[in-house]
DNA sequence: GAATATATCTGACTAAAGTCAGATAATGCT
DNA sequence: AGCATTATCTGACTTTAGTCAGATATATTC
């Protein structure tokens, strides 16, 4: 009853029983539930059948007949893939966009309501995101991105958020020596988001320098996605970027207050160096040759 | 992306993919999933046919045929229930109880393999409680028990360590006047447990005295379930059991380092009374009429 | 004791999901 | 050009789930 087993599995049969719920609400639409799920994987923006056929886990005879169901309706066309003409791509039709968004306003009604009924949301969103985070880890995609995209803006802002939790005297960016976006784009540098789903939970910054070397940016991991492992992967994410740069040295700096990164630099092969740079905020700073 | 709403999807989402993958390992039983939930079901206690058929939401045709399947099986029997012949009762059979096992092992090694590939046990866990209790708030049932029992046990455990947190001096039970079991039995008294689930998630005690009114003693809900009303239920229950005793008049002494408790008080009619008791721990005592 | 209600079962269905062996057409490879 | 491979489709299935109208036996109510 109270062991950990047990724990995990009444959060399963209370999600069972919450996602059942979901899947009858699809249903009142009159349509069966595998039809629905082949119309949304589309509005999501999946295009490509096979692909489609993939995510679904679907015979390609049953995917086949889904789509000319969803063609009869009237709710989507498909057309020859352009570079492969073997290949299909549906997209939904006027009505099929109406259909869609009719999924979407029952999915977001079930997603309000849940939240309505709770009076902690934070807390409660703060349990789902962690949830999610360990359950999905497998899928954690690293993706090159632009450091002034939203989802990187999003990190950003978590990360100054957090280090002013954590620093006894707060932090200002405008204080630090801030990266210039284009120094953490290609060819000088990179920017690498972790995404898990919709949801940007990590990211770091590689920016180039006219010095000799780049540096090591804004590694952060979201708190719901912390010990999974995502520094690492992070890490060695942009150690393979820079390589791929003709960057043969890294820096970086940190603070004491942040012992876990600390902790990831010293085991990963960074060997700590005296201060390079004026930045009032790090007080630690580390070296890596490729 | 980042709004609540679609945090929760993420969330559904997640979970949806975790749930479908035991439901994939049950199917490798060779056992299509609706008999094996019946079969499940009868292993989790439920004999009266008439109940899993709720239970299941099973159309009464449909649950007749897999009952008949799995006893072709050889996995359970049926017998008329003793009392009414009309319903019938089913029990696994030898061979029953070694293939619920089966089952049983799938669900656990799926929820250790969860727990297992997370670094952070504890903190998942606390997020899985919350969503538990979040989910299923309005099948949260409030059961007289024993003060004796496991589950009664657990809340008291649970609650003696929360006053050690929140008690600038700690808490020693020994120091504190603990109540006698069998004040807090009928027809003395009264105990009752919050059960989400499995999962004792609340409780309070209603102690007789000799004095001309009882105590409400022990009100704890988990720190997974606040915020849904429940300690209000629990008063509101415990109250219940004091009319029905025929008790007028009942006390209870607290702590200001409690003040969500004080708070709680205050709004349902209690009134603020001198000290009654030379306990070390409690500066604060109420009093409410019935 | 007769009428009504309840619990389960059986037979006869339908709908949905899934499987599998080709058919067809386009593409990739040598 | 010829052959193997790939993506999708079609036809002919099976299995699973679910529905519904009685049939049967037992309980409850007046």
């Amino acid at each position: 009853m109270l062991d950990p087993v047990s724990r995990v599995r009444r959060f399963n049969r209370a999600v069972t029983s919450a996602v059942g719920a979901l899947d009858t609400s699809f249903l009142g639409r009159g349509r069966p539930l595998g039809a629905a799920r082949v119309l949304n994987a589309i509005g999501h923006g999946r295009s490509d059948v096979g692909e489609i056929r993939d995510y679904l886990g679907l015979d390609s005879g049953l995917m086949s007949r889904l789509l000319r169901s969803l063609e009869d309706e009237g709710l989507i066309e498909t057309q020859v893939h352009e570079d492969d003409a073997r290949r299909r791509v549906a997209s939904l039709t006027g009505a099929g966009k109406r259909e869609f968004a009719a999924y979407e306003d029952l999915s977001n009604s079930q997603a309000e309501g849940l939240l309505a009924r709770n009076s902690q949301r934070e807390v409660l969103l703060a349990a789902m995101d962690l949830i999610a985070s360990a359950l999905t880890r497998d899928r954690i995609a690293l993706n090159e991105m632009d450091p002034r995209s939203d989802e990187a803006r999003h990190c950003l802002a978590e990360y100054y958020a957090e280090l002013g939790r954590r620093f006894k005297q707060g932090f200002d960016v405008s204080l630090s020596r801030d990266p210039d976006a284009k120094d953490m784009r290609r060819p000088r540098g990179s920017f690498i988001v972790a995404m898990s789903d919709t949801l940007p939970i990590g990211c770091v910054g590689l920016k180039g320098t006219d010095h000799g070397y780049a540096e090591i940016k804004r590694l952060w991991v979201a708190p719901s996605a912390r010990g999974l492992g995502l520094g690492r992967r992070l890490m060695d994410n942009a150690e393979e970027a820079a390589r791929s740069l003709g960057i043969a040295l890294l820096r970086l700096d940190t603070n004491s207050a942040l012992p876990e990164a600390g902790q990831l630099y010293r085991t990963t092969g960074w060997r700590e160096i005296p201060r390079f740079n004026d930045d009032p905020y790090p007080d630690l700073f580390f070296e890596k040759r490729l």
